[in-house]
DNA sequence: ATCACAAAATTGTGATCACAAATAACGAAT
DNA sequence: ATTCGTTATTTGTGATCACAATTTTGTGAT
């Protein structure tokens, strides 16, 4: 049974200035983007406060505002659980990802001054180091700001937020997912992204964005590869 | 002072089935949509909990998954206040909208079966309706129900809840702003949109439903007109 | 009147408790 | 062994309280 499983969850260190519930919520999220928390595992406030070492109030808290986002499933009879992934859900997450994320470029790059672009060049250097070096969790956490960086350009941000919960959604699944496989190699849209900037190309970002992000997915693109994957 | 401002929220009748939190949270989250809690104003738990007669603890819970959904938000002396409107705010939001519903749409066009077509027809029947009688409230609300109802003939929802999230963000500001205004005069891009799916045509369909939004949102299109509702 | 400062009130946070509902554990009967 | 009914445990929900931080109010002097 998978609803009680011996987790392990990495506890950040604790800051004075925030409160505990901002503490635990990003500790738990921090948790559930490294798939520590595995799909189908209950997930029980008072389980969570022991673990975490505070008062189940924050935990409360937490939990509520995961769920929100879409990063924890309240189920009927009030108990939360680590969503699991289907393939359907899987290609209507990607699918959504490039929608939205595609239009979040091409709304930034009015935005993006020289020093965004000279952070942006910096982040794909160490994002090949990073997978030269077999890194998986490094090379998607540098990749995230890479495209988290380009998007909040724009200073009027009502899209960022819809993204970061997309994210939270496919990365717990991509994370157990990629540790399955040997290597994926990727073309290097950044690079293509970058240019698209330089020359103030709308529809080249565009393009090279939703590449990038359906490149970086394409492990699970076959049907046969992704049910796979799924019963693991 | 706009902070404490004497506000009137409709109380929706109390289901016994449901817990007091969920019941808060639709109660707050109609309230907000309906406009009667307007851009700035403060929103403490106690006032709250003595408003709706409830603890403060349902409260807290409701006021953290509203703004997690972006329809409060939390200022960093963590105090809560609904968010105020910016023209570039709205801009910004409008968009998503299109990118994120137009695409939505298409991946539910395969979707729609025969009654699901038919329901739609009576909705647009319905708005058609309530424009001629005037009934801004109901516009807005079948209109929703119109796209709601497009949207999740896909069964996998991923989109639906972001989408959501943008019509909460819009509906407090477009509410307040179309009290303000005598008509609005509308094609009726929804016959577009059912014609598109008969024809199964996805790229009709995205189109229709992108007018269709553009045109809902027009009354604020020219920057002077936007600017005059924001400083009311 | 305007500003500065102290006192009072308000507010969010977190802890603890009671309770009902749901789940799990257990034991008897088939 | 399996199934069913009962008991025990776990769990989410909601209420109340204490406390620190922030905001507001009140009071004085310039």
């Amino acid at each position: 049974m998978d609803k009680h499983s011996p987790i392990h969850i990495t506890l950040e260190q604790r800051d004075e200035t925030v409160t505990i519930t901002q503490w635990v919520y990003s500790t738990l999220r921090e948790a559930l983007m490294l798939g520590q928390l595995p799909p189908g595992r209950a997930v029980t406030i008072r389980e969570m406060a022991a673990l975490l070492d505070v008062s189940p109030m924050p935990i409360r808290e937490a939990l509520r505002q995961l769920a929100a986002e879409g990063a924890l499933e309240i189920l009927g009879n009030r108990r939360v659980m680590v969503p699991r992934m289907t393939a359907m859900k899987f290609s209507e997450l990607v699918g959504a990802r490039v929608a939205l994320e595609s239009h979040a470029a091409v709304q930034a790059l009015p935005y993006v001054t020289e020093s965004i672009l000279a952070h942006m060049r910096t982040l794909d250097q160490h994002i090949d180091d990073a997978e030269a070096a077999g890194d998986v969790e490094a090379v998607m956490r540098l990749n995230q700001a890479f495209h988290r960086h380009l998007y909040t350009a724009n200073p009027h941000q009502v899209t960022m937020p819809l993204i970061e919960s997309l994210w939270l959604q496919l990365a717990a699944f991509m994370r157990v997912a990629a540790a399955n496989l040997d290597t994926y190699y990727q073309v290097d849209r950044h690079h293509e992204a970058i240019q698209a900037i330089i020359n103030q190309d709308p529809a080249a970002l565009q393009l090279a964005i939703a590449a990038d992000i359906r490149d970086g997915c394409a492990f699970a693109s076959s049907p046969e590869t992704l049910k796979e994957l799924l019963s693991a």
